[in-house]
DNA sequence: GTCTATAATCAGATAGAC
DNA sequence: GTCTATCTGATTATAGAC
């Protein structure tokens, strides 16, 4: 068991560096050789792990799929029968931002270098990433459903803008005044209420 | 006058392709063999026209912003200084997403690969952007001095949304039920007016 | 101006010692 | 399990004929 949890350790050591790597700089900047030097060893020695650098990538996209779904689906689920769908949808599209801009390298990684993905992995995610979409078209219609969201929106162009918007954040965020949940805030605002809608009276 | 012409109209077409080819496969993905076959003609051809695949890609991107940026603030200009801000944001976001979706692929191209230029030239497309960066942060900053948007958004957060939000629909939009004037109109309304605004009544 | 070589470089992958 | 050494293949770029 100790052979296999050091086994399992530099595993994760290796997928931790490629994730921050494919993050940082992109699919083909992401040379095996840093990855390595990331996870403290040489670029052959990876092969001892990983068949391929595709196989590598392809673990990263899936682990920052799943920790990021999983992530979003519990916060929201976690609200019980008695939310509203607009409730749930805000929570979501917080959840969303919030994990991304806490640190999580993977799920980064995903929205850095998705288009550039080889056609057939690019597939395969995006089977993977397709019970998450249909969470978010879930949401989405639910609160068309319900009266609390314009129907005159076509749900998938809306689903396709939000999630575009929140991968973003990723690739712009730099810490300052605005902290990860206040950049959370502004992005449910924006999103559900609108830039044109008038802030409550003050003074 | 004729060489000259030839000469301008070959160039012309190496950009083209060029554009095209970054546009659909990335940066890593374009490959001056095919940049070239786009252009009638054989790699080494290339280089008698451009100094290297770096110079061409600059070009490129210079081109996108250039074309993307005055067909906007043209539009916006021409709506006459009775417009209101409100007004203004409106046209420009609208402006924006049928440029995209017209088929520029100079400034798809540069939506998809900005991210992933070295780092250098990065900074001299960033600053040619700056003035199309600011022009976007004064319609907005404009629409909120008005009491017409909502102050509590933090006008660069809002800023980066929207356009990422914006250069988004090149990578998913695909022709069908709706045209690139219903996308440009449903993305103005979702950042206007948010999802969550109930539509006027009917029946 | 475009071509046919071909050089130069670099990154992913393999072989085999330790 | 990790290393050194090496192979392979792809791609940018150059040299020089036409």
């Amino acid at each position: 068991m100790n052979r296999m949890a050091n086994a399992e350790n530099t595993r994760k050591r290796i997928l931790d560096s490629a994730a921050a790597i494919l993050r940082h700089k992109g699919l083909a900047g992401a040379k095996l050789s840093e990855i390595a030097e990331g996870a403290g060893m040489l670029a052959p020695s990876i092969y001892h792990h990983f068949g391929s650098k595709d196989i590598l990538v392809e673990k990263v996209m899936m682990e920052g799929i799943y920790n990021n779904s999983h992530h979003i689906v519990a916060r929201v689920e976690r609200l019980g029968p008695s939310a509203t769908p607009l409730v749930r949808l805000r929570t979501a599209i917080i959840s969303h931002i919030e994990f991304l801009l806490s640190g999580d390298d993977y799920s980064s990684a995903v929205a850095r270098v998705f288009d550039d993905l080889p056609e057939e992995m690019r597939r395969r995610v995006l089977a993977a990433y397709s019970s998450f979409d249909n969470y978010w078209r879930d949401l989405i219609v639910a609160a068309q459903a319900d009266g609390s969201a314009s129907k005159s929106l076509d749900a998938t162009v809306v689903r396709k803008f939000l999630i575009a918007m929140l991968d973003s954040c990723s690739s712009w965020y730099r810490p300052g005044k605005l902290g990860p949940s206040e950049i959370a805030e502004q992005a449910a605002s924006l999103l559900l209420d609108g830039f044109a809608s008038i802030d409550s009276e003050k003074t």
